[in-house]
DNA sequence: CTCCATGTTCAATACATATTGAACTATTGG
DNA sequence: CCAATAGTTCAATATGTATTGAACATGGAG
């Protein structure tokens, strides 16, 4: 069921709210994973994640981030892959998304979840992921 | 007492605390009108934001708001004078402020606390403080 | 000194939030 | 069909948050 989730129309998304999804590290942190991953060959799963927190715990940040209007969720069978909805926020809130990553990765140390830079700083496990198959 | 009022160093400064106290939406507008006040001969006292919330409420906010490094507050008398710290904030988080006023402003309505108009919208208040002279 | 204004502190409340583990629902592959 | 995988949903918990009103502290004006 619920082939198609639901996502806010670009003019539904609100400041306070994104503001909010921003100020949770987990949540940041996986918005800066998304957008360091930006120009890549494939999208993020739910699983390239599983360093931040357990599986739950992530189902529910993503619902919040989606809910929010930060993040798109593209079902494929019983995966889900995760994009930024750069566009959208950028026509919204001009400059928000750059500043808010750009000040993010000058300084995660003090804040960011342990198992963060699984993701931030390599695409190796991308290269392990069954069926990967290089642009 | 608290002659003089702790605020954190600039580099005490965190995004996510800076983000989790603009996700307010009464925080968000006591910065709006702090920064719409910027070039003002005053500062702003915490009596202007009487129509945001109860007295006890806007205190809390306040104190909020200078802990996470987003204003400083300057006691002189019974009264306080609060400023944005424009400088630590730009110098920390470059370009943050500024996108996230403009979003603000652009579409305050949804979200806004009644009675944030009175300082957003006009200074009049301004002359009509007991010893006030314009500059 | 006494009144008044400004703003804080405290206790109580109602509500939202992040996190966990266990149970459940698909979907894919042998 | 069976087993494994990906991810959700639910219930429980612990913790943080905004808001209120009443009581308190402090400084200025008569």
């Amino acid at each position: 069921m619920a082939r198609a989730l639901a996502h806010p129309t670009r003019d539904q998304i609100v400041l306070p709210t994104v503001l909010d999804c921003l100020s949770d590290p987990t949540r940041l942190a996986i918005v800066c994973s998304l957008a360091g991953h930006d120009q890549a060959a494939t999208d993020l799963r739910c699983g390239d994640f599983a360093g931040f927190s357990g599986k739950s715990n992530l189902a529910y940040h993503f619902a919040r981030l989606r809910e929010a209007g930060l993040i798109s969720t593209r079902v494929q069978g019983t995966t889900r892959y995760m994009t930024l909805r750069r566009d959208d926020l950028d026509t919204r809130f001009p400059g928000l998304l750059d500043s808010v990553i750009k000040s993010a990765m000058s300084d995660m140390e003090p804040w960011m979840p342990v198992g963060c830079r699984l993701v931030c700083e390599s695409a190796d496990q991308l290269e392990a992921r069954p069926g990967f198959e290089p642009g």
